[in-house]
DNA sequence: AAAATGGTTAATGAAAGGTTAAGCGCCTGT
DNA sequence: ACAGGCGCTTAACCTTTCATTAACCATTTT
């Protein structure tokens, strides 16, 4: 997470605090050094000051846009005027904050964007995914028909819950791969056909779930939308 | 969206002004008619009142996470004690908004939500083709008409695509095939026409769209433009 | 009309995917 | 320490997919 805040005492306290949080936090004091810090490493999250000295907080969102970086960010910021907020919200902010602010309530605010946005996360949270009929209890390894569950290993739940966090649409090989075995081989492949039969075997009491292939890409968990 | 809200004033008003900005809102009185609507329909967003009668705005989502509903919900309320904040957000919530609110600066926040922050519109973000009556998914190679829809292979996506992104324009055998097959030999360039004949076939369902030949140049897909 | 280019359909074979079972290391309890 | 169960990997074998190639017909150009 990237802070680019130019007041000493609000940057060193904020920073203090959300690393407090278990918040990775880097402290920027301006949108120079903000922008130099980006291209260099990867951020989830920006929380962006509007007024400061040289490059304020719209223009940096501005370049952002310009050097189509796609790290959210939000404004933190005294400038409470209804303009001022419809400017952030225009500029692609996903939040904008008012000082001062709770801590607590940016810390909730953080949690709940970082879990929208960035969908592994939310997934780790949620404990139970709905899959057409079944439910997988993440945190249980449970997947559950009606009364009846079975318990999957962990690593027949890893599988299942990124396909099921993407579902209907096409996860690719090499990031399954990269996510559960840490490297992509002949032979990692070859395991993951294994759980992919597995999981198929799991799933065919819906029959409108399907583990679909896409040829020399990946697997798709086709779950209908009910309408 | 769903707006649940008692207040009848307030309640007219947030969804006269929604509908103007597009939105198509359902307004429910109370927690029991909201949990109702969504059973019948499915909404992108809720967004709550906390203080009613009978059921109050945090039970409802208490009970929709209950009954796994997969809603994203917002709270809009007078209840601005930071212990209420926080209780929102521990229920799930996607955002939390304290009356009054100006209601275009409602307006952005939502935007903003539907746009960043709800897995169902992102997914609408991702590069899709419109191709006369077809829809050319290219992250999972689907081409979708109506609701059904084909699995392309690699190539006859990519091949469809490059004629997608000129479509109405020439697009020489050459560039084509340097593009997908790296080089120009007469083996490849009868593949070529093999995959052509592939693609006039898929999209044969819609009469107007066309892959025309120009005689030792290359192909066009012809799509007209509506008027 | 001959030659070149384009179009269509079907056969082919290599690569990818699917399934089942055996192998193998790692805990766990005795 | 060792037996047994568990879960992941490897192997063996079979099926499907898909780009290529070939064969043949149609259209366009010269």
């Amino acid at each position: 997470m990237l802070l680019v805040e130019d007041e000493e005492s609000l940057g060193y306290l904020l920073s203090e605090y959300l690393g407090m949080k278990r918040f990775q936090v880097t402290w920027a004091k301006d949108g120079e050094e903000a922008l130099e810090l980006m291209e260099k490493k990867n951020f989830d999250l920006a929380i962006l000051d509007v007024m400061m000295p040289r490059m304020d907080g719209f223009a940096l969102a501005e370049r952002m846009r310009i050097n189509t970086m796609e790290l959210p960010f939000l404004f933190l910021t005294a400038r409470s005027l209804k303009i001022d907020v419809l400017k952030g919200f225009a500029l692609g902010a996903v939040d904008y904050l008012k000082k001062p602010i709770d801590e607590e309530e940016l810390v909730v605010r953080i949690h709940a964007l970082l879990s929208r946005l960035i969908p592994e996360s939310r997934s780790m949270e949620q404990e139970i995914l709905v899959l057409g009929q079944y439910k997988l209890d993440c945190k249980n390894q449970k997947l559950i028909f009606g009364d009846d569950f079975t318990t999957l290993t962990t690593r027949e739940m890893e599988l299942l819950r990124i396909l099921a966090t993407n579902k209907n649409n096409l996860c690719t090989h090499k990031e399954i791969l990269v996510k559960l075995w840490g490297d992509n081989d002949y032979f990692n492949r070859k395991s993951l056909n294994v759980f992919i039969t597995r999981l198929r075997n799991y799933l065919k009491k819906d029959d409108t779930l399907k583990i679909e292939n896409v040829h020399g890409k990946g697997f798709i968990l086709r779950i209908p939308n009910i309408a």
